[in-house]
DNA sequence: GTTACTGCAAACTTTTTGCACGACA
DNA sequence: TGTCGTGCAAAAAGTTTGCAGTAAC
């Protein structure tokens, strides 16, 4: 929900790239989704994208929606993200290397950044059953507010 | 598919040790549930749970399965585990610290062990939005078996 | 002008729920 | 024996697909 301006025109400008160069189209739609998921920073599920792409275009529907966010996670400009309780899907356009923190109350999902987590490397590489692409940190919790209600209910 | 059988009665035993202890009843279709989890290493979902189960008990119907794995889930005794890939809900009866490697090309998720991964902090704790309650490393990769698979594809 | 993409509607998969019967404590 | 848990069936939620029209290149 703070994502700054520049920080979405450069992920815009990215998703672009990569559909020409894939040689997809680019259409209204798929821009408006990707405008969707690059500016915001709460990890959306596909209903929220979905409203905030037919603000734009009214007329968009729910499974080009689903069919654009499919898309755009195989050509690895979004990835899927899971909340610590289950749901329906969310996206996250933040390509950079980053980590999350999960409440398993409300479903917050919120990005951390940090060398060390970067850094995190298999004990023993030679057994693992195959080969690293990417390292995700989850540090899963409860969020402060949460905490707050959990209190409550006591 | 390998879990010793110590470990797996060691489990059982927790698993209807937390029944009692909920004020649950510690039925015949809890215990054979329990089982189908807890002799797997192999993360699995709903389906191939209900399969085991109805090996022992044919007349087993696949919600109760559904409601026991959320019961065992919200005492804490199995968790979720997400494949790299989507589907249906997985569970986990390792209650050991440990960490995982999926496959995003079949779905394989195989637990890895290390110190180095207990480890791992937050950089900047002070900053988190809420209490961490744990830590998972995910290392997202592709297994040997579908690396040899895509190679072929080319 | 082609062809890929979209919207619509319907199907499919996964999961949840209400209710009456049966089993655990 | 009282109550919780189960099985059945139906519904809900989330997601995918076939097809005909539309828009991008």
């Amino acid at each position: 929900m703070a994502v700054p301006i520049e920080e979405i025109e450069r992920r815009l400008a990215l998703i672009g790239g990569a559909l020409r160069a894939a040689g997809l189209r680019v259409t209204q739609q798929r821009m408006e989704v990707a405008r969707a998921v690059a500016a915001s920073d709460a990890h959306p599920d596909v209903e929220t994208v979905y409203r905030a792409a037919r603000a734009r275009i009214p007329a968009i529907s729910l499974d080009t929606v689903y069919r654009t966010l499919a898309e755009f996670d195989r050509l690895g400009l979004v990835s899927q993200v899971h909340a610590a309780t289950a749901g329906p899907s969310r996206y996250d356009a933040n390509r950079d290397a980053h980590h999350h923190f999960v409440c398993r109350g409300c479903g917050l999902i919120q990005d951390l950044y940090g060398d060390s987590l970067d850094a995190v490397a298999p004990p023993e590489p030679e057994r693992l059953p195959g080969r690293v692409e990417r390292v995700e940190v989850r540090f899963q919790g409860l969020c402060d507010e949460c905490m707050r209600k959990e209190q409550d209910d006591e």
